[in-house]
Order: structure tokens, then C-alpha cells, then sequence
DNA sequence: TCATTTTTTTC
DNA sequence: AAAAAAATG
């Protein structure tokens, strides 16, 4: 139980909300005073890849402002963690510091160091769930067990209650806080801001654009690139500017109102849960940013080809739906699901490069790279992951593409250089007749790249690499 | 015999 | 998931 304090601390990570956020709500329900602190960390903790610095940029204006409106200050801060705690405590006399719980070793072991030494100091801390549906350690099989298997897991994760979403905290308005501008804005980054609209009220707008208008379709259209099908909430989730328990909630009461809708509701959050199951490994496992969760892959002999790394990176593979989805990343700071698996399963098993390599470009690039969805959804793919996509999973990035992208929409947009070739050549610009090439304006090796892998042969050296191990 | 569909195989 | 092999008509 908390006791009634003069001053506290609420120490904001991933959780960049008011509404639903249990750490915020009781320090504001135990202190007359409270200060909200983003510390900007040092140390072993991950910090975020370029482009998601960006967002959590705007993230925290957006939530200065949305603070202040309800009395509480936000300060930020840069460098270790316990040290900008501990100045933080200084300047406001705070005596109890709030939190919601975070997950990765790097940052339990931080939190836990904290917790150790504040409380030794007499001052109270408290945390609490929030981020996830349910935390790692509440869900296990029959043997007591770490799931390993995902639908085992969201079939027992059905069954349980998720909490009801909490309400934002009452308070009267402040001046808002100018967030400390030690942030340089690369020249990039206007290009993303025209896809997103940043921050809490944000994420709400677009969770209720999804639920209104694109569930129905979500089950069937969420696999086609072109189609705007998706809910576009993982960089809110990221930051936590919505709990993925008022996404549950939100899905299942329309589920409710709409009975029709109930089996498209399913799907999506059995897509959230992903989120959940990849936080309940990152838990139980060793680090998975880095150690296979199969221990046996950990004997691939991955190929040291820093140029195809870089063909990959730059979407100039001479896959157009590679390429279209890599040059996506590049242009929005983020890349529709399935081109996703496209992309990873060319580099870890067509190109046999290191699906680390690919982990650390997506976490620089993607707004919504998350400590565990990240390395966790790389390890899908390679296959190392737990319930992993099988060895002899190779996707054909010419079968997908006419499979998912049949008119080329999605091609034509972000590979435009191709977009003048028949929809029978847009997936295989390589295979089609010189006539065809040169009335679409194409010159291979020189507006467009020649494949920098041969589809067959490397699918076969994949399977022989992982038949190695 | 050939084209199409179905089944099997692939660490 | 894809490719190869087998079955079908």
C-alpha cells in the first residue's frame, strides 16, 4: 500500500500516456506534488534506432503538453539511469518514485539495481503492470512451463482477464515544460512526419479509424501490401502512447456491439498477442537480441558479404517486392507485415546473412522497433525462434509478390524505375523478354539491378545450412 | 503423352 | 512455403 507523500516521481519509459497508465495514476492518487521524468539512457539498456528517436521526440512534446494540462510537469534527462534518478529526486524532494515494468534483462536489471538502493535510502518505489496483457511471469503451461508454442498461448491468454484500462489522472492545468531541446533533427526526418500523427491522442484517433473503418477487412487484406488494411498502431504501441489493454478492450466491446465483426476482431488480437508472447521470451530466455532461442543455430555459418548487406539495405536487390519494401522503410519508417517476412527471408536465407545484421537495420529504421517484437519476429523468420517459421520456409519473393501484389500496386509505387513493365513482369523483371524491358524503359544492371541472388540455388544452400546444423 | 491437380518432401 | 514427385483425366 502506498502512503500519502509530499512530492513523487513518476519515471515514464515505454509508457508515453496518461489514460491506462497505472504507475502515473498512483503517483498522482499518493503525492500533492509530481513530476513526470524521461531519462534519455546511457548504458546497457537499448536505446532507440534513429528513426524511432524521432518519434519518441515528438512522443514527449506531445506529452509535456497533454501533462501539464493535468498539473504535472514532464523534465527530461540524459545519461545513466540511477544517476538521473538519484538528481531528480534532488531537485524535487521526491520520496516515492512510480513506475510501470519493463522486461528486457538489460532493463530489469537496471530497474532492479534502483529499486535496491532507493528503497535503502527510505524512499518508497512502486511498479506495476501495464504494457503488456499479461505480464511474462502470470502465464504458463501445464508444466509450469514458458510457453514455447504461440497458439497454445494465445488460446490460454483468451481465457484470461486483461484489466479493464484505468483513467487518466484528474489535475489542474500548468504552463507546459519546454522539453529540453538536446535533439537535432537529421534531414530525414520530415519525410516520415506527413504518415503519422505522433502522440496519445494519435494513437487513439488511429486505433478508432482501424476499428471503424478497416477490421472487417483486416483478416483477409491484412496480407496484401498495397491495401491499407492494417492498423498502423505498432509505433503508438512502441511508445506506449496506447496500452495494448485499450486495444483489447476497444476490439472486444465492437466484437460485442458487432457480433459480425467477432472473427476479424480474433484475428487482430491474436496478431497483439504476438507482442505478448514475443515480451513473454524475452523474459524467460536469454538475451534474444542476440542468442538464438534454438540453440542449434547458433552453428550457422552465416556469409560475410557486406555488399549484398547493402543491396538489401538500400532495396537494390533486383527483387522489386524486396526492394519496394526495404526503400518503404527508408521513406516511412515502416514496412507492411508480410513484406516483412519477405525481406528477412532474403537476407537470413537467400543471402545466408546474419538475421543480427538485418535485426540492428530494422531497429535504426523502423519507428516501431520494440525490444522484443523486433529480434523476436528476426527469429521467426531465421528460425531459430521458438515456434518458428520451419527451415524449408523460404519464401519466393517472385511467388509472393504475384501472389500478394498481383496488379503491382505496391511494386509500381516504391520501385517507380519498374513501373512502366507489364503486371506479367513487375515481380520478375530478370525473366522478362528484351521487347518488354525496352518498351518499359528498362535496362537492367542499369536503371534497375540485376538479382544479386539466384532464387534456386541459394534456397538450396539454405536448406543445406540448416540440414548442417 | 501432356497439362493440371494433389501429395509429398524438405533440418 | 515452395518445389518436386505422383496422380489424375
Amino acid at each position: 500500500m502506498t502512503t500519502r507523500t509530499a512530492a513523487a516521481i513518476v519515471w515514464l519509459r515505454n509508457d508515453l500516456r496518461l489514460a491506462d497508465n497505472p504507475a502515473l495514476l498512483a503517483a498522482v492518487k499518493s503525492a500533492d506534488s509530481v513530476t513526470a521524468l524521461y531519462i534519455h539512457e546511457t548504458g546497457p539498456v537499448r536505446a532507440p534506432g534513429a528513426a524511432a528517436r524521432w518519434w519518441l521526440h515528438h512522443s514527449l512534446a506531445d506529452l509535456g503538453n497533454a501533462l501539464a494540462e493535468r498539473g504535472i510537469p514532464l523534465v527530461t534527462a540524459s545519461g545513466d539511469a540511477p544517476q538521473c534518478l538519484a538528481d531528480a529526486i534532488a531537485s524535487t524532494g521526491a520520496s516515492a518514485v512510480f513506475w510501470n515494468r519493463r522486461y528486457a534483462p538489460q532493463e530489469r536489471a537496471v530497474d532492479a539495481g534502483i529499486k535496491d538502493w532507493l528503497k535503502r535510502d527510505g524512499v518508497q518505489v512502486v511498479s506495476f503492470a501495464a504494457n503488456v496483457l499479461i505480464e511474462p511471469w502470470d502465464i504458463a503451461t501445464g508444466q509450469g512451463k514458458p510457453y514455447s508454442v504461440f497458439t497454445p498461448f494465445w488460446r490460454a491468454l483468451k481465457q484470461r482477464d486483461i484489466p479493464t484500462p484505468l483513467p487518466r489522472p484528474e489535475g489542474d492545468r500548468i504552463a507546459p515544460t519546454a522539453i529540453a531541446a538536446d535533439y537535432q533533427q537529421p534531414a530525414w526526418a520530415s519525410k516520415l512526419a506527413p504518415y503519422w500523427r505522433i502522440g496519445e491522442s494519435g494513437a487513439r484517433e488511429a486505433l478508432a479509424d482501424f476499428l471503424d473503418e478497416r477490421l472487417e477487412d483486416y483478416k483477409l487484406g491484412r496480407d496484401f501490401p498495397a491495401a491499407t488494411v492494417t492498423s498502423r498502431l505498432s509505433p503508438h504501441l512502441r511508445f506506449g502512447e496506447i496500452s495494448p489493454r485499450q486495444v483489447w478492450h476497444a476490439a472486444m466491446a465492437l466484437a460485442q456491439r458487432e457480433p459480425g465483426l467477432a472473427e476479424a476482431v480474433d484475428k487482430f488480437l491474436s496478431e497483439l498477442s504476438w507482442r505478448d508472447f514475443n515480451y513473454h521470451q524475452l523474459y524467460h530466455r536469454d538475451d534474444i537480441s542476440t542468442v538464438p532461442m534454438q540453440a542449434k543455430y547458433a552453428g550457422i555459418k552465416w556469409r560475410h558479404a557486406p555488399d549484398d548487406l547493402k543491396a538489401w539495405q538500400t532495396g537494390q536487390t533486383g527483387f522489386p517486392i524486396v526492394d519496394a519494401g526495404m526503400r518503404e522503410l527508408w521513406e516511412t519508417g515502416t514496412m507492411h507485415n508480410r513484406v516483412r517476412m519477405l525481406v528477412a527471408s532474403l537476407l537470413a536465407k537467400n543471402l545466408l546473412i546474419d538475421w543480427r545484421l538485418g535485426e540492428h537495420w530494422f531497429w535504426d529504421c523502423l519507428l516501431d522497433a520494440d525490444v522484443a517484437s523486433n529480434p523476436g519476429n528476426w527469429q521467426w523468420v531465421a528460425g531459430s525462434g521458438l515456434d518458428a517459421s520451419p527451415y524449408f520456409r523460404i519464401f519466393n519473393p517472385v511467388v509472393q509478390g504475384e501472389r500478394f501484389d498481383a496488379s503491382g500496386d505496391y511494386v509500381r509505387q516504391w520501385v517507380p524505375e519498374i513501373a512502366d513493365l507489364p503486371d506479367k513482369w513487375v515481380h520478375q523483371p530478370f525473366a522478362a523478354p528484351a521487347e518488354v524491358l525496352r518498351q518499359a524503359n528498362v535496362v537492367l544492371g542499369e536503371t534497375y539491378p540485376v538479382p544479386i541472388v539466384d532464387l534456386k540455388t541459394s534456397r538450396e544452400r539454405a536448406l543445406a545450412a540448416a540440414k548442417a546444423l
